[in-house]
DNA sequence: CGAGATTACCTCGACGTCGAGATACCGCCG
DNA sequence: CGGCGGTATCTCGACGTCGAGGTAATCTCG
């Protein structure tokens, strides 16, 4: 992850925008002041996408843990509501290979099996022969493991929405478009 | 992390964007798959949240693969890197206290230690005692540190701006300034 | 039909991180 | 000066992930 920060105090430098925002001005954040430190020891080097992504990796880094406080609220780890939502929302039977879970939550297919057997162990989930593939294993939610994932699925909402506080509907709007114009050529790779 | 994703076949449901951008309109990416799902299995939510909050995550894990494979090329490690150019855009001397790392890289203290000593291990930091605190500890950049991080930061800068490809000069500049919206109040408290 | 390539999933050792606790030191107050 | 709470850093065992390799079943063609 890019750096984070927090180092000296506010000093202020002065920072730039692009684009004047005429209004309404928040205040200085983190990448600010990172930005500007590295405008000074590298006047070289045009830092401007760090503008972007360094608040990208911030916010993700919030996000993280709102979600993980979100999550034990329902007795969940991340990496189980990860799991739990890809099945939930494939819609019933909430069956899916560890295979197919392998390419929804992008991790290692070691991984998987030890998620898998630990959600198994608590009783979230089901693991099923697969009728047609005998090499095959399929994935099923349990009723209680259903139960779970939904209600922290609506709990993440509510405090994402939150996270989002400092925009209105338009910014938010804005915001999604601005990202996918960022993300799709990405995925499309 | 959020949910990621790469399910079924680009099945293409409506999705309905909130504000309209009358002429391009890239494709629809993987969020809006997600969102959708969501939508059918959850017609009960408000899932707008995600079409801001999962793309971030996406773009967070995009970038996060960008930088390895940047930093690799120079031979370092992304936590290599991260708290590399800490001591780097500091400026000279270039050192730094471990607890001021702590707080830059939001790693825990156990973390920090372990990679002091593996950098000084590998000759780009050096590990000195505090004149002033005698239970401190300064960790300096060597020659050697100093010219890796330079190399891999230029490099990192070429990347990311390679990833905003899909957006114009504005484009950055708008979505610069809605995410410090975002991230400002979180970053405050 | 059958050998080789491919696919699906699991095994297992290495690694980095966490986080609670230990240690050493500082600085304030009486 | 002596005690005490606070601070800076390190120690160490538990844990989750990676990823290369293994086993078993399926598929592809000749």
């Amino acid at each position: 992850m890019a750096p984070a920060t927090d180092p000296e105090p506010p000093v202020g430098r002065s920072v730039g925008r692009s684009v004047g925002r005429p209004v309404v001005r928040s205040g200085e954040d983190e990448v600010d002041r990172i930005v500007a430190a590295w405008r000074r020891e590298r006047p070289d080097l045009d830092v401007e996408p760090l503008t972007v992504l360094s608040r990208v990796t911030r916010l993700a880094r919030h996000l993280d843990l709102a979600r993980r406080a979100s999550f034990a609220r329902h007795g969940l780890e991340a990496w189980e509501f990860d799991v739990l939502s890809a099945l939930r929302r494939d819609g019933a039977p909430y069956q899916l290979s560890p295979g197919a879970l392998l390419t929804q939550t992008l991790v290692t297919s070691g991984t998987m099996t030890n998620r898998i057997d630990r959600l198994a162990q608590r009783g979230l989930v089901r693991r099923q022969k697969s009728p047609a593939d005998r090499r095959g294993v399929l994935v099923q939610l349990t009723d209680e493991g259903r139960a779970r994932v939904d209600a922290a699925m609506s709990d993440l909402l509510d405090v994402e929405s939150n996270l989002l506080a400092g925009l209105d509907e338009s910014g938010r709007a804005r915001l999604a478009d601005l990202l996918r114009d960022v993300v799709a050529p990405l995925d499309a790779s």
